[in-house]
DNA sequence: GCAAAAGTGTTCCTTTTACACCCATGC
DNA sequence: GCATGGGTGTAAAAGGAACACTTTTGC
């Protein structure tokens, strides 16, 4: 019997923010068959000696530009016929970023790279439209039991860009005092001296959240029901 | 540049359940090399045309003599060197199983198949103790918001082996009153007239699920703090 | 009649929700 | 001075935790 020949790939979803855009999602328009000239997630094949988060860095970098430093696996695609050629199963993972520190640049595989708000999504190839879905379902869910925020934001911001973070993600309304008392509670957040004024109304406090205590959230999970 | 030869596998982690002796894992003692006559998760080889799942169905049955009706993807497991002797990289499974509805028999790579106490477990061959680890974490993370129970449990049981299962599973006490008007909040369970006594004591009422909410909270998960 | 397990209800406390008024700024 | 967003507190409601007594059985 023969060895099944098998190609595995990696395919990465990287989520940005900002606060007046809301949530984006990175996307390259694939420069080969099949699927030229479509959107794709950034990804592709996985080197004989190298880890899978290494394969999704590596292929993030090679056709953004963007360097991710925070990456989850997500779940893993497997059906045959997911690939209209070969059979290649496909490892993909999702990222949070902070859109403002790269300018991106399309290049090996990619003519182009682009940040999509994930309300107005292209076609995508293959079955990246499932594997997107999974991934916004896994945000929503993670934002339940994990802090996000701080890979996200900036490193100082209003507490209103993590409120807004917050309505983006779960689509809903927040009640501002409860939510800023709840997360206050925390005691993650470090609120500055500093204030910034965006266009009218009085201007606020900015923040930074504590490294620590976030890491260990991250680690230990909370329970964070809004 | 030649394709990379990386082999993909599949692995079960199967949990059983007996409100005696608590909870079980499926493991099967090595036949061959590597790690021949060590004790490792069934597993094995995906085939080119065949989707993951099936594989690990394939795979549990050959070995174990185990069908699984419930089974769900776990983590790829994709580390250079996870495999002594090829780069292979294993999308490990995690199922839940009645144990009292199989009779376990060893078969193709397996030498013997048998059900340990998942509190006085074997060494394991591979990373399969990494993969465990990280299936008792999701067993205990998942119990929180959405049923497990009908998989584990006889289709009509008294109330106590319930508890027991989530005493066993969370390995904390739980106030069996609160945990009962809780759990019948949810309106998940049906109570029979049926009675059965199980040694001293009062009998208790027999329960089944009903298997309508059943599957309606396994999709929509829900919330079950205790 | 004693030990063992099942059935049931109440109180207290914590958490969540809903909601309103004042404050600092830009124009 | 008015529109805009930021800052803060309180009361009512819901949910969770703690807890004790009665019932039915086996021996």
């Amino acid at each position: 019997m023969s060895l099944p020949t098998i190609r595995l790939a990696v395919d990465a979803v990287v989520f940005g923010y900002d606060p007046k855009e809301g949530i984006s999602v990175l996307l390259i328009q694939r420069k080969y068959d099949p699927f030229k000239g479509g959107w794709a997630l950034p990804g592709g094949l996985v080197n004989e000696d190298e880890s899978l988060e290494h394969a999704v860095e590596r292929e993030l970098e090679e056709e953004t530009g963007v360097k991710v430093d925070y990456l989850e696996q997500l779940y893993t695609f497997g059906n045959p016929g997911r690939d209209p050629r070969n059979r290649v199963v496909a490892v993909a993972y999702y990222g949070l970023v902070k859109k403002s520190d790269f300018i991106l640049y399309a290049a090996t595989d990619a003519d182009d790279a682009k940040w999509f708000h994930w309300d107005e999504l292209p076609e995508l190839a293959f079955d990246h439209k499932d594997i997107l879905e999974t991934a916004i379902k896994r945000l929503r869910g993670k934002i339940r039991y994990e802090p996000i925020g701080f890979e996200l934001l900036d490193d100082k911001f209003p507490f209103s860009d993590l409120h807004k973070l917050y309505e983006n993600v779960l689509d809903k309304e927040v009640d501002r005092r409860n939510f800023k008392k709840k997360f206050l509670q925390l005691d993650i957040l470090t609120e500055l001296e500093e204030k910034v004024s965006e266009g009218p109304g009085r201007p606020g406090s900015l923040f930074k959240f504590n490294q620590e205590k976030y890491d260990k959230f991250k680690k230990e999970g909370f329970n964070f029901e809004i």
